[in-house]
DNA sequence: TAGTTATATGAGCATTTATTCAAGTGTTTT
DNA sequence: AAAACACTTGAATAAATGCTCATATAACTA
């Protein structure tokens, strides 16, 4: 939000390419609309976040199956499903004094596959 | 693959949900290549990056004009550009002084579109 | 050859972030 | 009621990260 107008210098090349530097800008999507993005990409990009998402995915579990399944301590999943949660991923549902997490829904399997893809095909 | 073996308490559903427990790990893929999907997903999770990557997705483009489209130093862009060489998401060409980069291919729009389904989707 | 241009790179700095530790909440069990 | 249990939360710390600044490199130009 806070936009800038600083003295980035311009080069020859901005003169002679000013058409489309133009053009690109008027097809860039609101910044705000990048930084969304950008935010939830965050999110995937922790290995902690995406093992329990794809744990996750497997099954429904509480904090503490979890943490044993990842060999972490409860207190650090907890405050990754808190990020999750936050991020609209994954949902909650206490019963007595368990807490059990599952996915909002099926999208985080095809931002998987999508990321697989480009692994796969270095 | 420093694998630890740490003290994680068990409780009580560790026991009672032992069977789930397996079997989502038994589903789990390698740690390495979650590892890699987390690195990768770490590229898109800064909105200079992904605001590099839209742009190049529209056009071919040089450090310079990129650094005045996003009114940031050509360093930072050319920083960032590097990282995502590294990711292989961008490819570079030389043309006498100056250098073009271009997305090596179109993954990079099917991994914005599912980013973009979820977040419309609030 | 000297100077300019476009880009790359390394060090430094400020900010963010993931985990740990200690303490707190709410539920169940004894 | 007290203790145990599953989980949450806030502060602290160490590590990672993005940008800036200064400098280096490579190609073009005068």
């Amino acid at each position: 939000m806070t936009e800038k107008f600083n003295s980035i210098e311009r080069c020859d090349c901005n003169v002679i390419h000013e058409d489309i530097v133009n053009q690109v800008r008027d097809k860039m999507p609101q910044e705000e609309s990048l930084y969304d993005l950008a935010e939830l990409f965050k999110v995937f990009g922790d290995s902690t976040r995406i093992r329990i998402l794809w744990a996750l995915h497997e099954a429904e579990m509480c904090v503490c199956d979890i943490a044993v399944l990842l060999n972490m301590t409860q207190s650090a999943i907890s405050h990754q499903l808190r990020v999750l949660k936050q991020a609209n991923l994954v949902k909650n549902r206490k019963e007595g004094k368990v807490v059990c997490y599952s996915l909002v829904d099926d999208h985080v399997r095809e931002i998987f596959d999508q990321g697989l893809i480009h692994i796969n095909e270095k």
